[in-house]
RNA sequence: GGUCCCAUCGUCUAAUGGUUAGGACAUCACCCUUUCACGGUGGUAAUAUGGGUUCGAAUCCCGUUGGGAUCACCA
């Protein structure tokens, strides 16, 4: 049998990290073992939809490469496949498990509380009165026009027990369970239902879903049971939490994927660093790009302790993956982070002194805006110790510098480098008491991407001998 | 509170009864060096706790502690 996975999210907001992690684990677990991996919304509940969050679903999706086989915007065998295109098919399922004794209607109201003549509180999950009724009388309140849901009937007793693929033998007792509603008054499925029913009818393998479920999972099996289906295989995901108290949520601004874009972290990065958040290959590799995941991906290798989403080590990972990449690419990649630059700036020089230094495309703007504007710096910035260089040092070197460089005629590093080292040589002085004062000039910063002769290529060389005649000035 | 689940360096994790408990991030030191990075070398750092079982336990069992989840006409 093929194996199949679905990522069955419902539209509500921005797509977050666990989520995302779902979705990979799906999209693996189908694709290592070449089968498919389909897209489902789940948009039952039709007070909690936001407008515009399909989209972001499928943008996601789409950006990191995890392609669906069958959904919404592409069909398939199996379709439709939103929740609320398929409305007409929940209720004659429901209906037919009355039948068969898995459920039944019930007439309370909603809230699941009542009170009896008497002042006693009826709680229908556990003890609904309506449960007794003879499903003639019910169908007769029902002809009359009454509301009902559909009640999941739970008479058995003792233990449950079902095999999850990474928390093993999981053992409840019936008593635990409660009897939800699985077809609301509105006529629409609660995701107990629609969940269990689009599984199988869209020939769902795996399950995959968060191991909040985990104490629930005897109440689908009942269903599944009770209709003659074929339980899926389960495999249920610890979470991923925000700190070692809380779980990433989708409130509080935790990470979103969208977030993370927007901060400059790219999503070939993202997707490794969360594969890694509660699976490992077994080797001491880690740095994987999707196609590698589902060739290596193995379900038995997912852990079952929570894990910490840790920026600090996606930072890195991104780091890697920026420096990985071809001059040509992070050129390109780079280029929206150094808009606004003057005329004669060397954008690709730019670019390659970059590359080794940023972890984050957005930390670009923050290493650059020297450029722009030459900072109003203090004189006690060529001061220092280890160069062997001050304010007289530099007052000194600064002309020699103008003079060797004004007769430049091939503006590139190693020129430049090799020119000033020779100036530094015939003068009897070390490299640093020459570049030094000169990166300082050029940068009115004590740290900078890149040394004197770097900057100088990507400010150009009117812009360079400008800015060491104001050192001279500066300086006098 | 009932029930279910979880527990190795600060963090992600490896080690499926026998290892000096390994790797990565972070951190510290040193090297490289035109500052800063990159890169290189090395260091600090963990089996929550108490009992068993066993020649031998991070690993198996029980208790304790800590944490999470769940108990909706939400998914």
């Amino acid at each position: 049998m093929t194996t199949r996975t679905r990522f069955a999210p419902s539209p509500t907001g921005y797509m977050h990290i666990g989520n995302l992690r779902t979705a990979l684990y799906e999209y693996l677990i189908a694709k290592s073992a070449g089968g498919k991996f389909l897209l489902r919304i789940e948009d039952t509940d039709q007070k909690r939809l936001v407008e515009g969050a399909t989209d972001i679903i499928y943008n996601t999706l789409n950006m990191v490469g995890m392609h669906w086989d069958e959904g919404p915007d592409i069909g398939g065998e199996y379709g439709p496949y939103v929740q609320s295109e398929r409305k007409d098919i929940y209720a004659p399922y429901a209906h037919k498990l009355v039948e068969l004794g898995g459920a039944h209607y019930c007439f309370c109201a909603e809230r699941e509380k009542e009170v009896d003549e008497d002042g006693n509180e009826i709680i229908c999950k556990f003890d609904d009165p309506c449960k007794h009724l003879s499903i003639e009388e019910a169908r007769a309140r029902i002809a009359k026009g009454e509301p009902y849901t559909i009640r999941q009937t739970i008479n058995q007793t003792g233990k449950s027990h079902y095999e999850d693929k990474v928390y093993g033998i999981i053992e409840i007792d019936y008593d635990e369970l409660d009897e939800g509603v699985l077809l609301k008054t509105d006529g629409f499925p609660t995701y107990n239902f629609a969940n269990v029913i689009d599984d199988h009818l869209m020939g769902i393998t795996h399950v995959v879903r968060g191991s909040e479920y985990l104490p629930s999972t005897p109440k689908y099996n009942l269903i599944y049971d009770t209709f003659g289906w074929q339980r899926p295989i389960y495999v249920h995901l610890p979470p991923v939490m925000k700190d070692a108290q809380h779980k990433l949520s989708k409130r509080n601004g935790d990470a979103s994927f969208q977030d993370l874009l927007a901060k400059g972290y790219l999503p070939e990065a993202i997707i490794n660093y969360i594969a890694l958040l509660g699976w490992n290959p077994g080797t001491e590799e880690e740095i994987f790009s999707l196609a590698e995941l589902e060739k290596i991906f193995s379900v038995e290798r997912l852990n079952k302790s929570p894990a910490i989403f840790d920026i600090v080590k996606l930072t890195w990972m991104n780091g890697v993956y920026l420096r990985n990449l071809s001059e040509e690419d992070f050129y390109k990649k780079a280029l929206p982070y150094m808009d606004n630059l003057p005329d004669g700036i060397n954008k690709q020089a730019l670019a390659r002194v970059l590359q080794p230094r940023i972890e984050t495309l957005a930390q670009i703007p923050e290493q650059i805006d020297f450029i722009n504007e030459l900072p109003d710096y203090s004189l006690e910035l060529y001061i220092n110790k280890k160069m062997k260089t001050d304010i007289d040092v530099a007052q000194k070197v600064m002309p020699l510098i103008i003079n060797t460089l004004s007769e430049q005629v091939s503006w590139d590093n190693d020129s430049l480098f090799t020119a000033l080292k020779t100036l530094a040589e015939n003068n009897n002085l070390k490299n640093g008491q020459i570049l030094y004062p000169a990166r300082i000039a050029l940068s009115g910063k004590e740290t900078t991407p890149g040394g004197a002769t770097e900057l100088a290529v990507v400010l150009g060389k009117s812009e360079t001998l400008s800015r060491l005649q104001r050192a001279v000035s500066k300086l006098a």
